[in-house]
DNA sequence: CAAATGGTTGAGCATTTGTTCAACTATTTT
DNA sequence: AAAATAGTTGAACAAATGCTCAACCATTTG
């Protein structure tokens, strides 16, 4: 009959919906998390931050690795700063980034065993 | 003096980019692996995704639960599908899908311990 | 076999995203 | 203090993305 009144359609296994719904996290802990695998989800950045799993870089440096201007790397930075991903410390003009904390190692490592299967 | 004649910059740290690159996945694997964290990467899919983790579900009721239309969320399927995230068993002319294997929960798991910093 | 229902597919569209460019700040060097 | 260099920022734009719509396939039911 009608397909989208609204946007979807008819529940057909209501208890289900239901058992899954009471599990369920907040809208604005989804969208956090997909903010977050979001930041895994470009080449480039994945790279970078699979480059800083192996040494802490400056800017410059990731800018040549990586092949895109200087400019592109601050910006992915501050978003991956913003997410909590990397830290950095300053030496005269140069700064360093690191990552932050463990579960980014992780999350790589779990990802290139998914790959590789 | 020039800033982009190519793309990027002058490497500062020779040593280190030279270890870093040494240490490097293939460009198809970083390409493998932002598709897959990809996946994960969009509210709606996240929840999708994590709805799973907890039970096996039909297209019609993702799509309630989700609020999107099924369309939408056979686009989706078909996305984790080819990223081997979700399989699926047909009952009748019901297709429910559940998580392809363990990676997909420990990933999520992982993601929530970050978010929740 | 016709109608109904669950699911898939492709086109089209609005939004988001990753990059570059240009202009700027900050720190060092001369 | 001027020049050079490392990094950041905002605007602009092409490419990618997620959604809906409409049409279709597949399976069940009358």
């Amino acid at each position: 009959m009608r397909e989208s009144t609204t946007c979807s359609c008819e529940v057909i296994h209501d208890e289900i919906v239901e058992t899954v719904t009471k599990k369920a996290l907040s809208a604005e802990q989804y969208v956090d998390l997909a903010t977050l695998f979001k930041m895994f989800g470009d080449p480039s950045r994945v790279r970078l931050l699979h480059a800083l799993s192996v040494h802490e870089m400056c800017v410059c440096d990731l800018a040549a690795y990586l092949g895109i201007t200087k400019s592109a790397v601050s910006h992915q930075l501050k978003s991956l700063r913003l997410c909590n991903l990397v830290k950095y410390r300053k030496e005269g003009q140069v700064v360093f980034y690191s990552l932050a904390d463990d579960h980014v190692e992780t999350l790589l490592a779990i990802g290139i065993e998914h790959i590789e299967e």
